[in-house]
DNA sequence: AGTACAACAGAACCGTCGTTCTTTTTGCGC
DNA sequence: GCGCAAAAAGAACGACGGTTCTGTTGTACT
């Protein structure tokens, strides 16, 4: 065949990327082998490799899907127009935590320590949750409580900070919690 | 020689197992080769295996040593006499990270998400710690706003836990900050 | 419909790394 | 001191896993 139209060929990688979460939320982003995501796909390694370079873009393309779904539904409450307030909206997004997700994405953490490449990735996605964080809670600010635009900009900087910690934090907890075996402590 | 007498047998573990979190320091839990480890602690690959059964058990006890190091600062201020206010505390746990274990730590959490055995000492860890700052709020209720102590137990417990969780953020962010070169961003 | 060329399968390769085995060294009890 | 048994060194082993290579297949253009 040809090269795959663009459209298939964008999901044949999203085919493999999915794949390759679920193997990491199972067994860790460097234990997980390429014969697992390649049973786990239902593909070959020959196949996985003529879309992505190696091992280590794999993990990366897993790791942006995985903290951008994540900033995704943060986005939804960004542009509300009624904003819910900090506790409402930390209450939100820790209900919409998923456990499989979360262990991915704090595995993505550790291996930013060491890896420049994933770092990047993770740091970027840390800064544009944090700024939809401050343009939830300064419209909030705003229309609900009739601060000043100006003011409630710079009143919703460490609230937003703080909001960002404790929804980390409980990223961590949910994902200690729902450790490889599933089960519901 | 027979046997080391038991002091100098512990001083080797721990020897090892510094030399081991300075690697996965620098190198992640799963990239450090025991190669790697051999030549940071100046031994040899025989001599770490009489000291430690294998790799995972090493990495146990380097995760048990970083994280009790962590409760250990946090022990100072629970037994303190004038126990400083939740902001206080947290600035003054915030200003003892050190970035060298910060990365470990945050790898242990990666780790702990699939492997069974680091989890165990995470979540014992993260436990213990949430008990020592409920004592240290606690205390700080009681003497210093001189609540009931009954009363002060229970208000605690959702101020440890927020204390707990900026805690953990902060480590988070420690770890980013202080990637792999030292680059002081 | 036919062709051409990339996607795909899967076996084979090669390097790496954890572990073990052998030999040498050395600290401790008698 | 002497000897023994454990610890240390370091080479060798074996397995595993990422990557590549060789066909084969099938899809997209003409």
């Amino acid at each position: 065949m040809p090269r795959l139209t663009d459209a298939r060929k964008e999901l044949r990688r999203a085919q493999i990327a999915e794949a390759a979460v679920r193997c990491f939320g199972r067994n860790g982003l460097e234990r997980t082998s390429i014969a697992e995501i390649t049973a786990e796909s239902g593909l070959s390694a020959g196949s996985i490799y003529a879309h992505y370079r190696n091992k280590a873009d794999l993990v990366q393309a897993a790791a942006r899907a995985v903290l951008a779904k994540r900033a995704a539904v943060l986005d939804e409450y960004a542009a509300s127009d009624v904003p819910p307030d900090p506790d409402e909206l930390l209450a939100r997004l820790i209900a919409a935590i998923d456990p499989a997700e979360a262990r991915v994405g704090v595995q993505t953490w550790g291996e930013a320590t060491t890896n420049p490449a994933i770092r990047g990735i993770v740091v970027d996605m840390v800064d544009r949750m944090r700024a939809m964080l401050h343009d939830c809670v300064t419209a909030w600010l705003v229309k609900v409580e009739h601060h000043e635009p100006a003011e409630a900009r710079e009143r919703a900087t460490p609230i937003a900070h703080r909001v960002l910690a404790l929804y980390q934090a409980e990223l961590l907890y949910a994902a200690l919690r729902a450790a490889t075996g599933e089960t519901v402590s």
